[in-house]
RNA sequence: GGGCGCGUAGCUCAAUUGGCAGAGCAACUGACUCUUAAUCAGUAGGUUGUAGGUUCGAUUCCUACCGCGCUCACCA
Protein backbone atom coordinates (compact mmCIF):
# COMPACT_ATOMS: atom_id res chain seq x y z
CA UNK A 1 0.00 0.00 0.00
CA UNK A 2 1.51 3.52 -1.19
CA UNK A 3 2.11 5.97 1.98
CA UNK A 4 0.12 8.75 0.84
CA UNK A 5 -2.82 5.73 0.59
CA UNK A 6 -2.19 5.14 4.43
CA UNK A 7 -2.17 9.12 4.99
CA UNK A 8 -5.47 9.48 3.05
CA UNK A 9 -7.18 6.87 5.02
CA UNK A 10 -5.95 7.94 8.41
CA UNK A 11 -7.25 12.01 7.32
CA UNK A 12 -10.90 10.12 6.55
CA UNK A 13 -10.85 9.21 10.22
CA UNK A 14 -9.83 12.36 11.29
CA UNK A 15 -12.77 13.38 9.34
CA UNK A 16 -15.40 11.18 11.36
CA UNK A 17 -13.69 12.27 14.48
CA UNK A 18 -13.88 15.80 13.39
CA UNK A 19 -18.06 15.02 12.52
CA UNK A 20 -18.05 13.41 16.14
CA UNK A 21 -17.10 16.77 17.45
CA UNK A 22 -20.00 18.25 15.75
CA UNK A 23 -18.97 19.84 12.97
CA UNK A 24 -19.77 19.71 9.28
CA UNK A 25 -16.92 18.16 7.55
CA UNK A 26 -18.00 19.85 4.08
CA UNK A 27 -19.89 22.62 4.93
CA UNK A 28 -21.18 25.49 2.77
CA UNK A 29 -20.12 28.18 3.27
CA UNK A 30 -18.29 30.69 6.11
CA UNK A 31 -18.70 34.21 6.28
CA UNK A 32 -15.57 35.93 7.10
CA UNK A 33 -15.35 39.77 8.36
CA UNK A 34 -11.74 39.89 6.66
CA UNK A 35 -9.64 38.44 4.42
CA UNK A 36 -5.95 38.06 5.40
CA UNK A 37 -5.01 40.47 3.37
CA UNK A 38 -7.11 43.06 4.69
CA UNK A 39 -5.97 42.17 8.53
CA UNK A 40 -2.28 42.55 7.71
CA UNK A 41 -3.25 45.75 6.05
CA UNK A 42 -4.85 47.26 8.65
CA UNK A 43 -3.22 46.67 11.27
CA UNK A 44 0.28 45.25 10.76
CA UNK A 45 1.69 48.58 11.74
CA UNK A 46 0.00 48.36 14.99
CA UNK A 47 2.10 47.54 18.05
CA UNK A 48 1.52 45.38 21.07
CA UNK A 49 -0.08 47.82 23.67
CA UNK A 50 -2.41 49.71 20.68
CA UNK A 51 -3.82 46.20 19.93
CA UNK A 52 -4.19 45.12 23.47
CA UNK A 53 -6.22 48.50 23.99
CA UNK A 54 -8.51 48.63 21.36
CA UNK A 55 -9.48 44.63 21.12
CA UNK A 56 -9.78 43.84 17.62
CA UNK A 57 -12.34 40.86 16.77
CA UNK A 58 -11.54 39.45 13.41
CA UNK A 59 -13.33 36.09 11.53
CA UNK A 60 -11.41 35.19 9.04
CA UNK A 61 -10.80 31.52 7.11
CA UNK A 62 -7.50 30.17 5.31
CA UNK A 63 -5.41 26.93 4.40
CA UNK A 64 -3.64 26.07 7.21
CA UNK A 65 0.02 26.12 5.92
CA UNK A 66 2.11 24.93 9.16
CA UNK A 67 0.76 23.38 12.43
CA UNK A 68 2.78 23.45 15.86
CA UNK A 69 1.38 21.85 18.57
CA UNK A 70 2.27 22.01 22.18
CA UNK A 71 0.82 20.19 24.96
CA UNK A 72 -2.14 22.24 25.97
CA UNK A 73 -1.84 25.28 23.22
CA UNK A 74 -0.37 25.67 19.74
CA UNK A 75 -0.22 27.95 16.37
CA UNK A 76 -1.29 27.22 13.14
CA UNK A 77 -0.48 29.50 9.62
CA UNK A 78 -3.34 30.33 7.61
CA UNK A 79 -2.71 31.22 4.34
CA UNK A 80 -5.69 32.91 2.16
CA UNK A 81 -4.74 34.37 -1.39
CA UNK A 82 -1.44 34.13 -0.99
CA UNK A 83 -0.91 35.41 2.04
CA UNK A 84 0.00 34.15 5.67
CA UNK A 85 -1.03 35.06 8.89
CA UNK A 86 -0.61 33.07 12.26
CA UNK A 87 -3.20 32.10 14.77
CA UNK A 88 -2.66 31.04 18.20
CA UNK A 89 -5.21 28.07 19.89
CA UNK A 90 -4.91 27.86 23.67
CA UNK A 91 -6.88 24.73 25.04
CA UNK A 92 -8.54 27.36 27.88
CA UNK A 93 -9.78 29.55 25.17
CA UNK A 94 -11.25 27.18 23.14
CA UNK A 95 -12.56 24.83 25.08
CA UNK A 96 -12.30 21.40 25.14
CA UNK A 97 -13.70 20.47 22.10
CA UNK A 98 -12.41 22.87 20.33
CA UNK A 99 -8.97 21.87 20.95
CA UNK A 100 -9.69 18.31 20.34
CA UNK A 101 -10.62 19.46 16.74
CA UNK A 102 -7.43 21.74 16.69
CA UNK A 103 -5.56 18.79 17.61
CA UNK A 104 -7.18 16.66 14.20
CA UNK A 105 -6.12 19.63 11.76
CA UNK A 106 -3.52 18.84 9.11
CA UNK A 107 -1.32 20.56 6.66
CA UNK A 108 -3.51 21.35 3.72
CA UNK A 109 -7.18 21.86 5.68
CA UNK A 110 -9.26 24.72 5.14
CA UNK A 111 -10.62 26.28 8.50
CA UNK A 112 -12.29 29.45 9.66
CA UNK A 113 -11.23 30.81 12.96
CA UNK A 114 -13.15 33.82 15.44
CA UNK A 115 -10.82 35.85 17.89
CA UNK A 116 -8.98 38.84 18.41
CA UNK A 117 -5.76 40.08 17.65
CA UNK A 118 -2.30 40.04 19.68
CA UNK A 119 1.39 39.96 19.42
CA UNK A 120 3.34 37.10 19.93
CA UNK A 121 6.53 37.54 22.71
CA UNK A 122 8.82 37.71 19.18
CA UNK A 123 6.14 40.25 17.67
CA UNK A 124 4.26 38.70 15.03
CA UNK A 125 0.63 39.97 14.31
CA UNK A 126 -1.63 36.75 15.55
CA UNK A 127 -4.69 35.85 16.40
CA UNK A 128 -5.80 34.86 19.46
CA UNK A 129 -8.32 32.12 18.72
CA UNK A 130 -11.84 31.49 20.94
CA UNK A 131 -13.88 29.41 18.38
CA UNK A 132 -12.31 27.39 15.47
CA UNK A 133 -14.81 25.77 12.42
CA UNK A 134 -13.87 23.65 10.31
CA UNK A 135 -14.06 23.81 6.42
CA UNK A 136 -12.76 21.43 4.24
CA UNK A 137 -10.00 18.58 4.73
CA UNK A 138 -6.72 18.02 2.89
CA UNK A 139 -6.54 14.63 2.23
CA UNK A 140 -3.14 14.11 0.75
CA UNK A 141 -0.02 14.93 2.01
CA UNK A 142 1.71 18.82 0.79
CA UNK A 143 4.89 18.99 -0.20
CA UNK A 144 7.74 19.31 2.19
CA UNK A 145 7.69 22.91 4.14
CA UNK A 146 10.92 23.99 3.24
CA UNK A 147 11.83 23.20 -0.28
CA UNK A 148 7.94 23.33 -1.62
CA UNK A 149 7.20 21.66 -4.62
CA UNK A 150 10.15 22.10 -7.32
CA UNK A 151 9.35 18.97 -10.01
CA UNK A 152 8.92 21.25 -12.84
CA UNK A 153 6.31 18.35 -14.60
CA UNK A 154 4.88 18.06 -10.97
CA UNK A 155 4.06 21.61 -10.96
CA UNK A 156 2.42 21.58 -13.99
CA UNK A 157 0.11 18.71 -13.57
CA UNK A 158 -0.63 19.22 -9.90
CA UNK A 159 -0.79 23.65 -10.83
CA UNK A 160 -3.24 23.86 -7.96
CA UNK A 161 -0.71 22.72 -5.75
CA UNK A 162 1.77 25.01 -7.26
CA UNK A 163 -0.14 27.87 -7.21
CA UNK A 164 -0.81 27.25 -3.49
CA UNK A 165 2.71 26.47 -2.33
CA UNK A 166 4.87 28.91 -4.39
CA UNK A 167 3.72 32.87 -3.92
CA UNK A 168 6.03 33.99 -6.94
CA UNK A 169 3.82 31.11 -9.01
CA UNK A 170 0.27 32.74 -8.12
CA UNK A 171 2.16 36.25 -8.45
CA UNK A 172 3.12 35.53 -12.44
CA UNK A 173 -0.84 34.87 -13.24
CA UNK A 174 -2.10 37.91 -11.13
CA UNK A 175 0.54 39.69 -13.41
CA UNK A 176 -1.26 38.23 -16.75
CA UNK A 177 -4.46 39.32 -15.47
CA UNK A 178 -3.51 42.71 -14.89
CA UNK A 179 -1.93 42.71 -18.40
CA UNK A 180 -4.92 41.83 -19.97
CA UNK A 181 -7.30 44.23 -18.13
CA UNK A 182 -4.54 46.97 -18.89
CA UNK A 183 -4.95 46.19 -22.45
CA UNK A 184 -8.27 46.24 -22.47
CA UNK A 185 -8.87 49.67 -20.72
CA UNK A 186 -6.49 50.71 -23.22
CA UNK A 187 -8.37 50.19 -25.72
CA UNK A 188 -11.74 50.87 -24.16
CA UNK A 189 -10.43 53.96 -23.56
CA UNK A 190 -10.10 54.80 -27.21
CA UNK A 191 -13.21 53.61 -28.08
CA UNK A 192 -12.59 49.69 -29.47
CA UNK A 193 -15.24 47.47 -28.78
CA UNK A 194 -14.29 43.90 -28.16
CA UNK A 195 -16.24 41.02 -29.87
CA UNK A 196 -15.50 37.04 -29.73
CA UNK A 197 -15.67 35.57 -33.05
CA UNK A 198 -15.51 31.69 -34.19
CA UNK A 199 -13.12 29.26 -32.90
CA UNK A 200 -14.44 27.09 -35.24
CA UNK A 201 -13.53 27.57 -38.92
CA UNK A 202 -14.48 25.80 -41.73
CA UNK A 203 -11.40 27.51 -42.99
CA UNK A 204 -8.30 28.25 -41.37
CA UNK A 205 -7.26 31.10 -42.15
CA UNK A 206 -5.80 35.03 -40.84
CA UNK A 207 -1.53 33.36 -40.15
CA UNK A 208 0.06 30.53 -41.38
CA UNK A 209 0.54 27.53 -39.52
CA UNK A 210 -0.94 23.79 -39.46
CA UNK A 211 -4.49 23.55 -37.65
CA UNK A 212 -5.95 21.47 -35.67
CA UNK A 213 -9.30 19.64 -36.91
CA UNK A 214 -12.21 18.78 -35.65
CA UNK A 215 -15.73 17.67 -36.58
CA UNK A 216 -19.69 18.52 -36.19
CA UNK A 217 -21.64 15.86 -36.17
CA UNK A 218 -25.04 17.24 -36.64
CA UNK A 219 -24.08 19.24 -40.02
CA UNK A 220 -21.08 16.16 -40.71
CA UNK A 221 -18.90 18.80 -41.26
CA UNK A 222 -15.11 18.60 -40.54
CA UNK A 223 -13.98 22.33 -38.85
CA UNK A 224 -10.80 23.77 -37.95
CA UNK A 225 -9.66 25.55 -34.52
CA UNK A 226 -8.71 29.04 -35.70
CA UNK A 227 -5.04 29.71 -35.88
CA UNK A 228 -5.98 33.22 -35.46
CA UNK A 229 -8.92 35.46 -35.46
CA UNK A 230 -7.74 38.11 -38.55
CA UNK A 231 -10.28 37.33 -41.18
CA UNK A 232 -13.42 37.41 -39.24
CA UNK A 233 -12.29 40.58 -37.11
CA UNK A 234 -11.65 41.92 -40.53
CA UNK A 235 -15.12 40.88 -41.74
CA UNK A 236 -16.46 43.39 -38.88
CA UNK A 237 -14.80 46.53 -39.95
CA UNK A 238 -16.61 45.64 -43.58
CA UNK A 239 -19.71 45.28 -41.47
CA UNK A 240 -18.96 48.86 -39.80
CA UNK A 241 -17.25 48.38 -36.47
CA UNK A 242 -14.33 50.86 -37.38
CA UNK A 243 -12.51 49.87 -33.86
CA UNK A 244 -12.56 46.04 -32.96
CA UNK A 245 -10.30 44.05 -30.42
CA UNK A 246 -10.33 40.06 -29.53
CA UNK A 247 -8.14 38.30 -26.76
CA UNK A 248 -8.10 35.72 -28.45
CA UNK A 249 -7.07 32.03 -28.12
CA UNK A 250 -5.61 30.24 -30.91
CA UNK A 251 -4.86 27.00 -31.63
CA UNK A 252 -1.79 25.83 -33.70
CA UNK A 253 -0.90 22.43 -34.34
CA UNK A 254 2.95 22.82 -34.24
CA UNK A 255 5.94 21.69 -32.08
CA UNK A 256 6.01 22.51 -28.31
CA UNK A 257 8.46 24.72 -26.86
CA UNK A 258 9.55 26.97 -24.13
CA UNK A 259 8.36 29.82 -26.47
CA UNK A 260 5.40 27.71 -27.72
CA UNK A 261 2.24 26.19 -26.37
CA UNK A 262 -0.59 24.41 -29.01
CA UNK A 263 -2.99 26.79 -27.74
CA UNK A 264 -2.16 30.28 -26.77
CA UNK A 265 -3.80 33.85 -26.48
CA UNK A 266 -3.29 37.04 -28.53
CA UNK A 267 -4.52 40.33 -28.36
CA UNK A 268 -5.69 41.37 -32.14
CA UNK A 269 -7.21 44.48 -33.21
CA UNK A 270 -8.27 46.60 -35.78
CA UNK A 271 -8.37 50.38 -36.74
CA UNK A 272 -10.28 51.67 -39.46
CA UNK A 273 -8.70 54.76 -41.39
CA UNK A 274 -5.32 54.43 -40.04
CA UNK A 275 -2.50 52.39 -41.49
CA UNK A 276 0.48 50.05 -40.10
CA UNK A 277 1.95 53.87 -39.06
CA UNK A 278 -1.04 54.58 -36.96
CA UNK A 279 -0.96 51.24 -35.17
CA UNK A 280 2.91 50.79 -34.82
CA UNK A 281 2.20 54.01 -32.82
CA UNK A 282 -0.70 52.69 -30.81
CA UNK A 283 1.12 48.99 -29.83
CA UNK A 284 4.05 50.56 -28.66
CA UNK A 285 2.18 53.29 -26.54
CA UNK A 286 -0.41 49.98 -25.13
CA UNK A 287 3.26 47.68 -24.51
CA UNK A 288 4.21 50.78 -22.35
CA UNK A 289 1.32 51.36 -20.56
CA UNK A 290 1.13 47.62 -19.58
CA UNK A 291 4.84 47.35 -18.46
CA UNK A 292 4.07 50.42 -16.10
CA UNK A 293 0.60 48.65 -14.89
CA UNK A 294 1.86 45.29 -14.28
CA UNK A 295 5.20 45.96 -13.09
CA UNK A 296 5.03 49.67 -11.47
CA UNK A 297 7.96 50.60 -13.55
CA UNK A 298 9.91 50.69 -16.98
CA UNK A 299 12.73 48.37 -15.94
CA UNK A 300 12.57 44.46 -16.01
CA UNK A 301 15.05 42.09 -15.71
CA UNK A 302 14.96 39.49 -18.75
CA UNK A 303 17.36 36.71 -17.13
CA UNK A 304 20.98 38.11 -17.38
CA UNK A 305 19.60 41.06 -19.39
CA UNK A 306 17.45 44.31 -18.52
CA UNK A 307 14.79 45.50 -20.81
CA UNK A 308 13.76 48.95 -20.81
CA UNK A 309 10.56 49.43 -21.94
CA UNK A 310 10.33 53.51 -22.09
CA UNK A 311 9.48 55.36 -25.05
CA UNK A 312 12.67 56.82 -25.51
CA UNK A 313 14.72 52.90 -25.79
CA UNK A 314 12.10 51.49 -28.54
CA UNK A 315 14.12 51.58 -32.12
CA UNK A 316 12.77 51.26 -35.37
CA UNK A 317 13.98 50.08 -38.46
CA UNK A 318 13.34 48.21 -41.55
CA UNK A 319 14.12 44.72 -42.25
CA UNK A 320 16.51 45.29 -44.63
CA UNK A 321 18.02 47.51 -42.22
CA UNK A 322 18.41 45.08 -39.46
CA UNK A 323 20.32 42.18 -41.78
CA UNK A 324 22.47 44.96 -42.53
CA UNK A 325 23.20 46.15 -38.97
CA UNK A 326 23.49 42.50 -37.16
CA UNK A 327 25.19 40.91 -40.14
CA UNK A 328 28.05 39.68 -38.79
CA UNK A 329 31.70 40.43 -39.17
CA UNK A 330 33.01 36.76 -39.57
CA UNK A 331 30.66 36.61 -42.95
CA UNK A 332 32.53 39.27 -44.53
CA UNK A 333 31.00 42.74 -46.44
CA UNK A 334 27.45 43.97 -45.08
CA UNK A 335 24.93 43.75 -47.74
CA UNK A 336 23.54 46.90 -49.14
CA UNK A 337 20.36 47.68 -49.99
CA UNK A 338 20.65 46.31 -53.79
CA UNK A 339 21.04 43.19 -52.38
CA UNK A 340 18.12 42.77 -51.31
CA UNK A 341 16.44 43.37 -54.92
CA UNK A 342 16.93 39.89 -56.92
CA UNK A 343 16.35 36.54 -56.40
CA UNK A 344 20.46 35.75 -57.23
CA UNK A 345 21.70 38.35 -55.16
CA UNK A 346 19.67 37.06 -52.22
CA UNK A 347 20.96 33.60 -52.74
CA UNK A 348 24.82 35.17 -52.80
CA UNK A 349 23.77 36.78 -49.66
CA UNK A 350 22.65 33.13 -47.92
CA UNK A 351 25.61 31.54 -49.24
CA UNK A 352 27.71 33.74 -47.72
CA UNK A 353 26.24 33.99 -44.72
CA UNK A 354 26.24 30.16 -44.37
CA UNK A 355 29.77 29.86 -45.60
CA UNK A 356 30.75 32.30 -42.27
CA UNK A 357 28.09 31.57 -40.08
CA UNK A 358 25.96 29.18 -38.49
CA UNK A 359 24.25 27.06 -41.16
CA UNK A 360 20.93 28.62 -41.75
CA UNK A 361 17.84 26.57 -44.08
CA UNK A 362 17.38 27.52 -47.25
CA UNK A 363 14.99 26.28 -50.11
CA UNK A 364 16.44 27.88 -53.62
CA UNK A 365 13.14 27.05 -54.92
CA UNK A 366 10.70 29.13 -52.69
CA UNK A 367 10.76 32.79 -53.30
CA UNK A 368 13.43 35.99 -52.53
CA UNK A 369 11.38 37.59 -50.49
CA UNK A 370 10.47 33.92 -47.97
CA UNK A 371 14.54 33.65 -48.02
CA UNK A 372 14.95 37.28 -46.96
CA UNK A 373 12.47 36.85 -43.88
CA UNK A 374 14.40 33.97 -42.96
CA UNK A 375 17.72 35.22 -43.35
CA UNK A 376 16.40 38.50 -41.00
CA UNK A 377 15.36 35.97 -38.23
CA UNK A 378 18.74 34.01 -38.84
CA UNK A 379 20.90 37.19 -38.19
CA UNK A 380 19.45 39.77 -36.70
CA UNK A 381 16.65 38.18 -34.05
CA UNK A 382 18.98 37.35 -31.47
CA UNK A 383 20.25 40.92 -31.37
CA UNK A 384 16.97 42.19 -30.58
CA UNK A 385 16.56 42.54 -26.59
CA UNK A 386 15.50 46.32 -26.28
CA UNK A 387 12.25 46.56 -27.37
CA UNK A 388 12.56 47.11 -31.25
CA UNK A 389 10.26 47.49 -34.49
CA UNK A 390 11.09 45.99 -37.46
CA UNK A 391 9.26 47.43 -40.38
CA UNK A 392 8.58 46.51 -43.82
CA UNK A 393 8.34 42.90 -44.73
CA UNK A 394 8.35 40.67 -47.78
CA UNK A 395 5.27 40.84 -49.92
CA UNK A 396 6.30 37.13 -50.24
CA UNK A 397 5.77 36.27 -46.25
CA UNK A 398 2.55 38.72 -46.38
CA UNK A 399 -0.29 37.62 -47.75
CA UNK A 400 -2.66 39.73 -45.92
CA UNK A 401 -1.24 42.78 -45.69
CA UNK A 402 -0.84 45.82 -48.16
CA UNK A 403 2.17 46.49 -50.77
CA UNK A 404 4.37 49.56 -50.46
CA UNK A 405 3.45 52.30 -53.18
CA UNK A 406 6.51 52.24 -54.06
CA UNK A 407 7.84 48.80 -53.61
CA UNK A 408 5.29 45.75 -54.34
CA UNK A 409 7.85 43.43 -53.49
CA UNK A 410 7.59 44.94 -49.58
CA UNK A 411 4.25 45.43 -47.62
CA UNK A 412 3.51 48.10 -45.06
CA UNK A 413 3.68 45.44 -42.24
CA UNK A 414 6.22 45.96 -39.23
CA UNK A 415 6.99 43.23 -35.68
CA UNK A 416 7.88 44.23 -32.73
CA UNK A 417 10.87 42.21 -31.23
CA UNK A 418 11.94 41.96 -27.67
CA UNK A 419 13.96 39.47 -25.27
CA UNK A 420 14.95 37.97 -28.64
CA UNK A 421 11.37 37.05 -29.22
CA UNK A 422 8.27 38.44 -31.84
CA UNK A 423 5.81 39.81 -29.56
CA UNK A 424 3.60 41.53 -32.12
CA UNK A 425 2.87 41.99 -35.61
CA UNK A 426 1.00 44.75 -37.21
CA UNK A 427 0.16 46.13 -40.94
CA UNK A 428 -2.04 48.02 -43.22
CA UNK A 429 -4.79 45.71 -43.68
CA UNK A 430 -5.28 44.54 -47.32
CA UNK A 431 -8.72 45.65 -48.60
CA UNK A 432 -8.58 45.59 -52.12
CA UNK A 433 -10.80 42.30 -52.77
CA UNK A 434 -8.35 41.31 -56.28
CA UNK A 435 -5.21 41.84 -55.13
CA UNK A 436 -6.56 39.98 -52.29
CA UNK A 437 -7.62 37.27 -54.64
CA UNK A 438 -4.29 36.92 -56.31
CA UNK A 439 -2.15 36.73 -52.89
CA UNK A 440 -4.39 33.30 -52.02
CA UNK A 441 -3.48 32.18 -55.64
CA UNK A 442 -0.19 32.51 -54.69
CA UNK A 443 -0.46 30.86 -51.41
CA UNK A 444 -2.23 28.03 -53.34
CA UNK A 445 0.92 27.35 -55.59
CA UNK A 446 3.02 27.45 -52.17
CA UNK A 447 0.58 24.92 -51.26
CA UNK A 448 1.35 22.97 -54.34
CA UNK A 449 4.46 23.35 -53.51
CA UNK A 450 4.23 21.20 -50.46
CA UNK A 451 3.82 24.21 -48.16
CA UNK A 452 0.52 22.72 -46.16
CA UNK A 453 0.56 25.99 -44.48
CA UNK A 454 0.00 28.41 -47.05
CA UNK A 455 -3.13 30.01 -46.86
CA UNK A 456 -6.65 28.61 -48.19
CA UNK A 457 -8.68 30.30 -50.50
CA UNK A 458 -11.37 32.05 -48.58
CA UNK A 459 -14.14 33.10 -51.33
CA UNK A 460 -16.79 34.73 -48.72
CA UNK A 461 -13.77 36.94 -47.14
CA UNK A 462 -12.65 38.19 -50.63
CA UNK A 463 -16.66 38.80 -50.57
CA UNK A 464 -16.94 40.71 -47.35
CA UNK A 465 -13.75 42.50 -48.83
CA UNK A 466 -15.58 42.99 -52.86
CA UNK A 467 -18.61 44.96 -50.21
CA UNK A 468 -15.75 47.64 -49.43
CA UNK A 469 -13.37 47.32 -46.31
CA UNK A 470 -12.12 50.60 -45.30
CA UNK A 471 -7.76 51.55 -44.72
CA UNK A 472 -7.48 50.36 -41.87
CA UNK A 473 -4.47 49.08 -39.73
CA UNK A 474 -4.13 46.05 -37.48
CA UNK A 475 -2.13 43.94 -34.81
CA UNK A 476 -1.71 40.97 -33.34
CA UNK A 477 0.57 40.96 -29.40
CA UNK A 478 1.18 37.52 -28.27
CA UNK A 479 0.31 37.63 -24.46
CA UNK A 480 1.89 34.63 -23.59
CA UNK A 481 5.28 36.17 -24.57
CA UNK A 482 4.61 39.38 -23.40
CA UNK A 483 4.00 37.81 -19.64
CA UNK A 484 7.14 36.02 -19.95
CA UNK A 485 8.56 39.59 -20.47
CA UNK A 486 6.63 41.14 -17.63
CA UNK A 487 7.57 38.46 -15.27
CA UNK A 488 10.93 37.00 -16.85
CA UNK A 489 9.80 33.99 -16.88
CA UNK A 490 11.95 31.44 -19.14
CA UNK A 491 9.53 29.34 -20.27
CA UNK A 492 5.99 29.69 -21.93
CA UNK A 493 4.60 27.17 -19.75
CA UNK A 494 5.35 29.59 -16.50
CA UNK A 495 2.98 31.61 -17.75
CA UNK A 496 0.40 29.12 -18.41
CA UNK A 497 -1.77 28.07 -16.11
CA UNK A 498 -2.43 24.27 -17.53
CA UNK A 499 0.24 23.78 -20.22
CA UNK A 500 -0.36 21.15 -22.29
CA UNK A 501 1.55 17.61 -21.22
CA UNK A 502 1.60 14.45 -22.37
CA UNK A 503 -1.63 12.38 -20.46
CA UNK A 504 -0.30 10.85 -17.09
CA UNK A 505 -0.64 7.33 -18.19
CA UNK A 506 -3.20 5.60 -16.25
CA UNK A 507 -2.36 1.69 -15.65
CA UNK A 508 -5.22 -1.09 -15.01
CA UNK A 509 -3.05 -1.65 -12.09
CA UNK A 510 -5.05 -1.13 -8.61
CA UNK A 511 -2.33 0.92 -7.19
CA UNK A 512 -1.11 3.14 -9.47
CA UNK A 513 -5.00 3.92 -10.52
CA UNK A 514 -5.40 4.51 -6.76
CA UNK A 515 -2.32 6.67 -6.23
CA UNK A 516 -3.58 8.58 -9.16
CA UNK A 517 -6.22 9.88 -6.94
C1' G B 1 10.75 14.47 -35.26
C1' G B 2 16.66 14.65 -34.07
C1' G B 3 20.55 15.29 -30.17
C1' C B 4 21.87 15.72 -24.90
C1' G B 5 20.36 15.10 -19.78
C1' C B 6 17.24 13.51 -15.74
C1' G B 7 13.69 9.79 -13.26
C1' U B 8 15.44 6.67 -5.72
C1' A B 9 9.87 7.19 0.29
C1' G B 10 4.05 11.79 -0.27
C1' C B 11 7.90 16.11 -0.94
C1' U B 12 13.36 17.77 -1.14
C1' C B 13 17.67 15.02 -1.80
C1' A B 14 21.96 11.10 -0.59
C1' A B 15 24.05 6.14 -1.70
C1' U B 16 32.57 5.48 -2.88
C1' U B 17 34.91 1.11 -8.40
C1' G B 18 28.78 -2.94 -9.41
C1' G B 19 28.56 -5.18 -2.90
C1' C B 20 23.00 -4.93 3.20
C1' A B 21 18.75 1.54 -0.28
C1' G B 22 19.66 6.32 3.67
C1' A B 23 18.58 11.48 5.64
C1' G B 24 15.48 15.84 6.41
C1' C B 25 10.47 17.42 6.04
C1' A B 26 5.53 15.36 5.99
C1' A B 27 2.95 11.01 8.75
C1' C B 28 2.07 7.96 13.37
C1' U B 29 2.79 7.32 19.19
C1' G B 30 4.28 9.98 23.62
C1' A B 31 6.02 14.83 26.38
C1' C B 32 5.38 20.09 26.18
C1' U B 33 -0.02 26.55 27.39
C1' C B 34 4.22 32.28 23.13
C1' U B 35 5.91 28.61 18.81
C1' U B 36 7.51 30.04 13.95
C1' A B 37 12.15 25.23 9.28
C1' A B 38 9.32 24.64 17.24
C1' U B 39 11.93 21.15 20.43
C1' C B 40 12.70 16.15 22.73
C1' A B 41 11.97 10.52 22.70
C1' G B 42 10.23 6.60 19.71
C1' U B 43 7.63 4.14 15.19
C1' A B 44 6.36 3.20 10.35
C1' G B 45 7.02 4.18 5.24
C1' G B 46 10.77 1.57 -1.10
C1' U B 47 9.07 -3.80 -7.05
C1' U B 48 15.07 2.65 -7.13
C1' G B 49 9.84 5.15 -14.00
C1' U B 50 8.59 0.22 -16.94
C1' A B 51 10.35 -4.28 -19.47
C1' G B 52 14.45 -7.02 -20.75
C1' G B 53 19.91 -8.07 -20.75
C1' U B 54 25.12 -8.59 -18.63
C1' U B 55 26.80 -10.31 -13.67
C1' C B 56 27.72 -14.57 -8.07
C1' G B 57 25.44 -9.77 -7.17
C1' A B 58 22.47 -3.87 -10.63
C1' U B 59 19.87 2.44 -7.90
C1' U B 60 24.85 1.98 -10.41
C1' C B 61 26.66 -1.11 -16.72
C1' C B 62 23.83 -2.24 -21.66
C1' U B 63 19.11 -2.21 -24.83
C1' A B 64 14.12 -0.81 -25.64
C1' C B 65 9.99 1.77 -23.98
C1' C B 66 7.36 5.69 -20.85
C1' G B 67 7.50 10.66 -18.71
C1' C B 68 9.87 15.36 -18.04
C1' G B 69 13.71 19.14 -18.99
C1' C B 70 17.21 21.54 -22.32
C1' U B 71 18.36 22.12 -27.37
C1' C B 72 17.86 21.91 -32.87
C1' A B 73 14.14 21.77 -36.63
C1' C B 74 8.95 23.95 -37.33
C1' C B 75 6.62 28.20 -35.53
C1' A B 76 4.18 33.08 -32.62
Amino acid sequence: MALDENIYKLRLDKLKQIEALGQRVYPTKYEFTRTIQQVLAEHSQKTAEQLEASRVNVRMAGRIMAIRLMGKAGFAHLQQDGQRLQIYVKKDAVGEKGFELYKLLDLGDHIGVSGYLFRTRTGELTVHVEEITFLSKGLLPLPEKWHGLTDVELRYRQRYVDLFMNPEVREVFLKRAKLVQSMRNFLDGRGFVEVETPMMQPIAGGAVAKPFITHHNTLDIDLYLRIAPELYLKRLTVGGFDRVYEINRNFRNEGISTRHNPEFTMLEFYQAYTDYRGVMDLTQALIIQAAQDVTGGMKTKWGEQEIDWSDANWRRMTMREAIIEYWPDSAGAKPSLADFASHDSVKALVQQFNSAHSHMAYDPNEPAGRTIASLFEAVAEEHLTQPTIIYEFPTAVSPLSKQKADEPDWTERWEIYIGQMEISNGFSELNDPEDQRRRFEQQLKERERGDEEAHQMDEDYIRALSYGMPPAGGVGVGIDRLTMLLTNSQSIRDVILFPLLRPEKRSDNDETSKENR
